[in-house]
DNA sequence: AATAAAATTTAGACAAATCTAAAAATTATT
DNA sequence: AATAATTTTTAGATTTGTCTAAATTTTATT
């Protein structure tokens, strides 16, 4: 089975959307996609009648499991073009979500093997997401947000929030990003604060705002 | 300007058929796409219309100079696409065309320009052609058939003429592929074989289909 | 429980790219 | 030069994905 770029974005959006809500609506989904809700009813017929898909009339729908295999597969062409993106061609994390966007779509399941084998099976992408891999497996993300972490227990930084150029700036400036190992040394009920530290480094504080950007995986 | 998969594919088969024919014809067309004459003459009009190819009906047509641009684009990124298939994710070179074909659509001109750098620029693709640069110009081909290579003079194979299996074999045993310098010692009238050496290796003889097959640019 | 509001679906239309069958133009043949 | 054969174009239909507007169903409110 070989499915349209149109049908394989509305899979991925409909997986992404169960993840956080269970049960998907259509007009959550029209949000998602940037498009009517008419739209996705008629795409949610074509769907369910390849059995991508659970949905009855008026009640809402999950993907079949067939259906998230197919998310699957294509979630994992994503984050490995990314990888490359950043890692091989030099491209900022900030900047390869749209290109991901397109090359997600190359159908030769040898091309994304051998890629993956080229990049040395990454198990998480620049943003922290994590990688699936040719089976559709892929490590629990168990990633939580910085301001939830237990104290003086290193985790490493697995994505960020938000994708703002202030954010970024910020995050240069303290020398955080994907990949580095933090750990909570105090906590400051006043402003909820937290004095934090990085391997090899001196601890600094740094702001609710800021740890509330940051999602990290304990290590 | 931003053209879709399909006026994409109607512009580089044009590109490739004016190159050897000079005018080309709706029939031409249509066979070279697998596709009708109505259908050839519906595009044309839409071609026409965005100033990519001078069409007068009846008359047969060729890619304006701005047809041309957009034709030598989607080339260049074919064949990086192509040479990075076969250097880095150890594709043959026999099977890199297909994935090819849907990577070339991929819109970003900053990661065709970011692939072409960590690839170092290469001049020709796997099978010998002439890639692009950014500019849109490529090296002269200039390619000859061995055949018509003078005696005693060094030449790089920069491609063959087929891709059959049995000639894959063969050229395998001999230690001819792309990129082999090769030189052409003594002919043999008869049955226009010739003796052939390979840089450090000593002479050998290839028959008249073999050299036939061979395409090799002097050095 | 009745009605209002919101969400969802249907009906009908449209654009892109394709097709078949018929018409028109060109080219080849007698 | 007239007719036949071929090529090309047009006309009208089809498929995919989309839309607007109207109808239907569900949910919320009184």
């Amino acid at each position: 089975m070989n499915f349209s770029i149109t049908e394989e974005n509305y899979i991925k959006a409909i997986y992404h959307l169960q993840q956080a809500d269970g049960n998907v609506t259509t007009n959550e989904l029209a949000a998602e996609l940037n498009t009517k809700a008419a739209s996705v009813t008629d795409m949610l017929k074509k769907l369910k009648a390849k059995k991508l898909v659970n949905y009855e009339k008026y009640q809402g729908f999950r993907l079949s499991s067939e259906g998230k295999k197919i998310a699957l597969g294509v979630i994992r062409k994503h984050r490995l073009w990314e990888y490359f993106l950043v890692e091989k061609l030099q491209f900022g994390w900030d900047e390869v979500h749209e290109v991901a966007e397109e090359l997600e779509h190359i159908s030769s399941k040898k091309l994304i093997d051998k890629l993956d084998a080229f990049l040395d099976y990454p198990k998480f992408d620049p943003h922290g997401d994590p990688i699936p891999d040719s089976n559709g497996k892929m490590a629990a993300q168990k990633q939580i947000n910085l301001i939830d972490l237990p104290l003086n227990e290193a985790a490493e930084i697995v994505s960020v929030g938000s994708q703002s150029t202030e954010l970024l700036e910020l995050l240069k400036h303290k020398h955080l990003g994907i990949g580095t190992t933090i750990e909570i040394k105090k906590r400051f009920a006043f402003d909820h604060s937290m004095e934090v530290k990085i391997k090899g480094q001196s601890a600094f504080i740094i702001s609710q705002q800021l740890a509330q950007a940051l999602f990290v995986r304990p290590l």
